[in-house]
DNA sequence: TGTACATCAGTGAACGCGCGTTCACTGATGTAC
DNA sequence: TGTACATCAGTGAACGCGCGTTCACTGATGTAC
C-alpha cells in the first residue's frame, strides 16, 4: 500500500456519511449549533459543497442523524448502567450517572438532542417524516424505562410520572448546567469526576430532604 | 391627538430601543434563536434595518440585553417569592416554583439566559466588556441566594454547595423540559399548572427517597 | 415668545459574504455474461 | 480473464437570498440665549 497514492486515484471518500457526521459535531463544538454549514462539512471531509446531498437530503437531516445517532448511545449507556444492578434507587442512581456522564463526554450531541429551536412549532414534534419518528422512539423509550424504574420505588398505586419527571429534571438539568460551565469546572472536568459529582449530588439531594 | 397624524408627522420612534427588544422576544419565539435577525426587528418596529444601531452596537449586544432583562425579572421573581417565608424548605420550594413559573411565562428569555451557543469558547465566559459583567452579576447574584437558602437546611458544617445545585438542577431541568414539550402540555399548559406542578414534584421526590 | 444651533435618531444606498440548494456532468465501481 | 454496461458518488458552476455592518445624509428635538 503505497502511502501516497492510497485514495489518490480515486475521488471516492469511502465513508463521506461518516465523516460528514464527525465534521458537523467538530464544527458545532467550535462554532455551536448556529455556526453549522453543510458547505465547512464538506471542506473538511476534503470533498465539494455538494457532496454531502448524497447522503443528507438537506442540513436539517444532518442535525436529525446527529440526534439519532445521540439516542442510541444514550439508551444503550442507560442499559449498561443498569445491568445486573436490582436495587431500584441504585438503578436509578446508576442511570442519572450515565446520564450525566453522557452529556459530558458527548457535548454535542447531547445540546442537538434537546436543541428544540422553535418553541412554539408543534410541527416540529409531529410529523417531521420516518426519521423525526425514529427520534421520538428512542426519546420515548428512554421515558418510559425511567417511569418503569420510578414506579420500582414508589409506594403500589402511586403514579410514579412525577418523580420519574423529577430524576430526569435533577440530571437533565445537572447536565445542562455543567455543559454551560455553570458548574466550577475543577469539579466536573472530566466524565469521572462528573458521574461522582452527580451520585454525590443524589446522596446529598436525599439527606438534605430529610 | 388625531389618530392618523399621531406619528405621521415625525419619523422619531418614541422608544425604539424598548421596540426592538419586544420585537426580537417576537422573532426568537417564531423562528428559534438562530432565526433571529436585526433586520427583522427593525421590519417589525417598522423603520429602516440600520436604525436599530442606534441603540444596539451589534446583534450580540441585543442578545446580551434580552438575557440582562431576564436576570432581572427572574431575580425579582425569586425574592418576591420568598419574602415573609421562613421555613427553608418554604423558601427553597417557593423559590424552585418561582423558577419554573419564570420560564413558562418567559420562555425565550429563559431560552436566551442560558444558550451558551459555544460551549468550548471560554472567552464567552470572560470579558465581553461591561454589558457581559453585568449578566454575570444577576447570574452569580441568583446562586448565591440560593446556595444561602440550601445552608439554612443542610445540617451545619456541611458543604451546602450540592444542595443548592441540586435544587438548581432539579427546576432548571424541569424547566427546560417542559419549554421543550417534553412534559405533556395538559400538564402544564398554564404559568399556573408548572408552578402547581413544579410544587408536586418537591413534594413527591422527597416521598420517593424516604 | 422667538431664534440659532448642537445633538442625535432614523434613512436608504451600498458593500461583501457565506450559505442552501439545484443541475448537468464525469469518472470510478461492481456486476452480468 | 475480459468486456459491456448500469449505477451512483462526487464535481464545479450557477442561482438567489438575507444577512450584518458601514456611511454620508437628513430632518426632528430640545436647549441656550
Amino acid at each position: 500500500m503505497p502511502p501516497k497514492s492510497k485514495s489518490k486515484r480515486s475521488y471516492h471518500h469511502g465513508d463521506l456519511r461518516a465523516a460528514i457526521l464527525a465534521g458537523a459535531v467538530e464544527v458545532i463544538a467550535e462554532r455551536g449549533l448556529h455556526g453549522l454549514s453543510l458547505r465547512e462539512c464538506a471542506r473538511r471531509a476534503g470533498v465539494s459543497h455538494a457532496a454531502p446531498y448524497r447522503h443528507f437530503a438537506d442540513k436539517d437531516a444532518l442535525l436529525r442523524a446527529i440526534a439519532r445517532q445521540g439516542f442510541e448511545w444514550l439508551s444503550e449507556a442507560g442499559r449498561r448502567a443498569m445491568e445486573g444492578v436490582t436495587r431500584p434507587r441504585d438503578r436509578l442512581d446508576g442511570y442519572g450517572a450515565a446520564y450525566v456522564r453522557f452529556a459530558v463526554e458527548h457535548p454535542v450531541h447531547h445540546r442537538v438532542m434537546f436543541a428544540s429551536e422553535l418553541p412554539n412549532d408543534p410541527a416540529a414534534r409531529e410529523g417531521a417524516g420516518d426519521e423525526g419518528a425514529g427520534d421520538e422512539e428512542d426519546d420515548a423509550g428512554a421515558f418510559t424505562l425511567l417511569v418503569e424504574t420510578a414506579a420500582e420505588l414508589v409506594a403500589p398505586g402511586v403514579d410514579p410520572t412525577p418523580t420519574a419527571v423529577a430524576s430526569w429534571s435533577l440530571v437533565h438539568g445537572l447536565a445542562m448546567l455543567i455543559l454551560d460551565g455553570r458548574i466550577p469546572a475543577e469539579v466536573v472536568s472530566s466524565p469521572d469526576e462528573a458521574e461522582a459529582f452527580a451520585r454525590e449530588l443524589f446522596a446529598q439531594w436525599r439527606g438534605a430532604l430529610r
